[in-house]
Formats: C-alpha cells, structure tokens, sequence
DNA sequence: GTCTATAACTCGATAGAC
DNA sequence: GTCTATCGAGTTATAGAC
C-alpha cells in the first residue's frame, strides 16, 4: 500500500509553512516567527528541526530548484517529433506556472544572492536536461526537419514566454487592470499561442 | 551652459549608493549601514536626508519605475509604420536591460511585495503607454495591416522576449556553462531575431 | 519533542557635540 | 551638514523545564 494519508509531522508542517513564507516574503524578509506561526508551533522547534534560519531556507530553496525542470527530461526521451515535443514543454511548463506562480521570481531573486558554489553543488543535484533538448534541436536542423536556429536562443525563447506572464503578473495586472480571472484566462490560452509562436519561428 | 560637471553633493552620493545596495540585495535585504558605507557616509547622515529607509526606498523604487518606460512614448508617437515601431520597442527595451540587468528582477520582485495603492500611486506619476500600444495595434488590425491578435498578449510576448533573459541571466549562465562575453553576443543577437519573431507572428 | 523564557545580537533611528 | 555614541525594537538562537 502506498502512503496515502497526509504526513502531518511537524517536520512537514515546518516545510510547508516555511515554502509559503519564504516564498512570498523572500529568505531577508521571511521572520522565524512567521513561519512558526504559520506552522501552528513555537520558534524553538524551527531550530530543533533545522539548526538555523539558513539552513531551513536552503532546505527549501533546493527543493524549489528541483520544481523547475518537472517532466521536461521524460518528454524530451519521449517518441514524438521535435514539434510535438516543443509544445508539450511549452504546455508543461505554463501549466506548472499556474500551480506556482511565485516560484520563478522567489528562484531568480534569491538565485542572484547566492555564492556560486553554492548554486553548482545543486545542478549535481537536479540536472536539467539541457544536453537532450540542444541534441534535439540540432539534430532536426541536420535532418532539415526546422530552420537552422542557436538551440539557446529558441531555449530562452520558450523559457521567457512561458515563464515571464508569470513573474509580471502583479505589475501587469495593475498596470492594464485586468482581473485576476481574465489573466488567468489569457494564461491558459498561451498554451496554445505559445507553442504555435515558437514552432511557427523554426518550421521551415 | 548645461549641468557637465558630475554631481558631487551627499544627496547624490547617496542615492547613487542606495540604488546599488537595493538593487543587489532587494528592501529588506538592504542595510542602512551598507548604503552609508558604499555613500562613505555615516548611517546618521542617512536619516539626515531621507528620513528613514522606507522613504529612501520608494525615491529609488520610483525612479527605477520611471527608466522603464523611457522612449517608449516617443516611439509610439512617432511616424512610422506597426512593424518599424515594434522593432524599435524591442532594440529599446534590450538596449536598456544591457545597460541595467539588475532592474527587472529588482521592480517584479518588490512590486510583488509592495501594497496595491502604493503602486497605484506610481502609474500616475510614470504613466506606461500602454493605451498608445493598444490603439496602435486595433487600428492595425482594423486597417488588415496585421494578422489579429490580443493586443496584451503581443505585449507580453514582446516584454518576456526583451526582459526574461536578463533576469534568467544568473542562473541560465551558470546552468549552461555559457561565459559572460557569450552570453552578452548573444543579448546583442536578440535585437535583430526578437523583433523578426514578433513581426513574424503578427505578419499576414 | 515541545514548550516558555531569555540571552545575544542586528539594525533602524535619534540625541547631541562640533 | 556631518559626526560619534547610544537607545530601543525586533530577530535569531539557546537554555532548561516538562
């Protein structure tokens, strides 16, 4: 039988608390008080659990990480042309947007503040399947399957429309006072815009 | 005569050295002490000029704000065709992230943490022309010069291909073992193929 | 494991001399 | 205007009872 029921530890409590603050406050302006109130328990536990503050934040700042490249390397080894392949990423990661939406800027803002050894040790950790993704961009543009484009740049193409709506979503909102349900709405239509535009950019 | 000389005065200085010490650390990241130290200042003197860090804070949010819609406007009115001005909005906004990388990260992340009305306050003082670029794209459209497209959306695409990258600057370099001069020939690239993508995705 | 109480320290802010 | 010295609030972290 496989766990099933919710595992209500403190340890898990402390998590899930501590995600929510740190996530929305930042690791400078997250306060242990904070995330032990929202943990339902008393500072004094965060330290018995995790030594210090840094030490819980690297906690969830790791697991963050391992978030970002979710069912990217199953898709990229799956059976399907580069096409299909495309979309499904785009999709998979709007998708994972929508159920996280604070992560990007949480990530990138604290990613900026850590020492780069730091940051090395973790792709050990969670590789992102860059490798496939450039081996399947330039093996199609030998196969004369797409245009001959810098596997990168179509990287970082994918990558800013699917994931900067997101980061820009409170600024934007405000900016053009579109509602939150509208917003949402035009989210879920990038899933399909989004790959129509990057696939429409490599088809010959 | 205008203004050559460098502005030496302790105001300036310290502005100077908040801009920095915010921008690399975020509000509440950023110490007093840290400012007055890059300023060569005394924390007192601080308070002395701006009354508390809150107030130093929103003079350098303000500003920050006030660099992102910079020619935008001119563009826009300018006299030339849809696709001419969506190629000069892009070659702007890549233009200005070279010169300030640190800003986006630094403005989507604090708006997130910033109250509803205290950014209210900010659109009027740096109004973005964002009803400009709306018209501009529906008459476009009316007049058949463009395929038809949810003005937000082209927005959208056009803001996350300019700006995403800049912000995934840190950790996309690290990630793909990409060196700085790389990376920045490729920035400079993108202000030939983000405008040919977006003019592409709207082209009849 | 969990709590209360408190130590140890950081940091924004002010007082007051020059 | 600029400085040194210091206060006081708020925070991380620990001691010690249960």
């Amino acid at each position: 039988m496989v766990k099933i029921k919710k595992d209500n530890s403190t340890e898990h409590k402390i998590l899930e608390a501590a995600r929510q603050i740190f996530f929305d406050k930042g690791m400078a302006g997250a306060r242990m008080q904070d995330i032990a109130d929202a943990a339902g328990i008393n500072k004094a536990l965060l330290h018995y659990y995790f030594r210090s503050k840094e030490r819980l934040f690297e906690n969830i700042f790791i697991d963050a990480i391992g978030n970002l490249f979710p069912k990217l390397s199953s898709i990229l080894e799956s059976e399907k042309t580069v096409f299909e392949k495309i979309e499904l990423i785009c999709v998979e990661y709007i998708t994972q947007m929508q159920q996280t939406p604070y992560l990007p800027i949480f990530i990138l803002s604290e990613a900026s503040r850590q020492p780069e050894h730091f940051l090395k040790q973790i792709w050990n950790k969670h590789k992102p399947p860059l490798k496939p993704f450039v081996y399947m961009i330039e093996t199609s543009i030998k196969q004369g399957k797409i245009k001959p484009v810098h596997p990168m740049q179509l990287l970082m193409n994918i990558l800013s429309l699917c994931i900067f709506p997101f980061m820009a979503k409170p600024l934007l909102q405000q900016v053009t006072s579109i509602n939150k349900k509208e917003y949402d709405a035009m989210m879920k239509e990038r899933k399909k815009t989004v790959p129509q535009l990057v696939i429409q950019s490599i088809k010959k």
